[in-house]
DNA sequence: TTTATTATTAATAATTTTTATCAATTACAA
DNA sequence: TTGTAATTGATAAAAATTATTAATAATAAA
């Protein structure tokens, strides 16, 4: 049965604590800070429950490195092929995508997401 | 200068005549049954190049692992979570939702991508 | 509370995916 | 045809992720 280790804890609040979207290595260096002693595989297999529990987000992106959102609530991103970062967007999710997709396929849809690429203002 | 090779153009048909959207891996082995030849290191390098050039599109996945894509125009996807494949839905593109971005938050949107996840007719 | 069970952990090895290196080749310009 | 430098194939290296394993600790049962 699933436990509620300390570790899953504070692995789940540092992320929500962050507005970046860090990448597993990202979030474990920001946790090493006051838990030295949590291991890297220890957040790797976390977020991977973490994710398939619906707690957090796990979000792909084009070079490969899986990156991950500590905020429940669907919403849009947008990342910067300069620097790497992905930004939340807050825009009105769009609306019956969906059902449409349901209904002209077939397929059964869980969700959807929108990625918007480019420079962001920093690196413009 | 960049240059025209053989090797590029046998990438770039085979991803064209494939409607799958093979990872760098899929795509060396389909390969490899006409051109035994051709290293794993030349697809990775050109698939890059193609994208670059934009010839090429490539597709974030959640397992972290790229697909690529020969159809030029853009067009959204949907991904099988439980066989891990991708495929082109032919749906009307979202209008203006880039220039929303633009506008809202001074980032210079290039491109949007839609990606369902879900459960293909085959796996349901 | 104490004990037993077993999921989880930290550390690290192994695997997987992608990129870099480098000598040999070859496309293109002169 | 010849010089050049981009590209190739082979492979080493790097980066990212997962598996392994003995030790630990969360929960249930006694």
């Amino acid at each position: 049965m699933k436990r509620n280790t300390v570790q899953r804890q504070i692995i789940l609040d540092t992320l929500k604590a962050l507005d970046t979207h860090p990448t597993a290595e990202d979030l474990h260096k920001e946790i090493q800070k006051k838990y030295p002693s949590i291991g890297i595989a220890t957040v790797y297999r976390n977020l991977r429950q973490l994710t398939e529990s619906g707690l957090v987000l796990q979000i792909a992106t084009l070079d490969g490195v899986a990156r991950y959102d500590g905020c429940a609530d669907p919403h849009y991103h947008f990342h910067c092929k300069t620097c790497g970062g992905a930004f939340d967007l807050e825009l009105n999710l769009i609306d019956g995508i969906e059902e449409a997709v349901e209904s002209k396929y077939g397929f059964q849809v869980d969700s959807h997401e929108v990625t918007f690429t480019g420079t962001c203002t920093k690196c413009i």
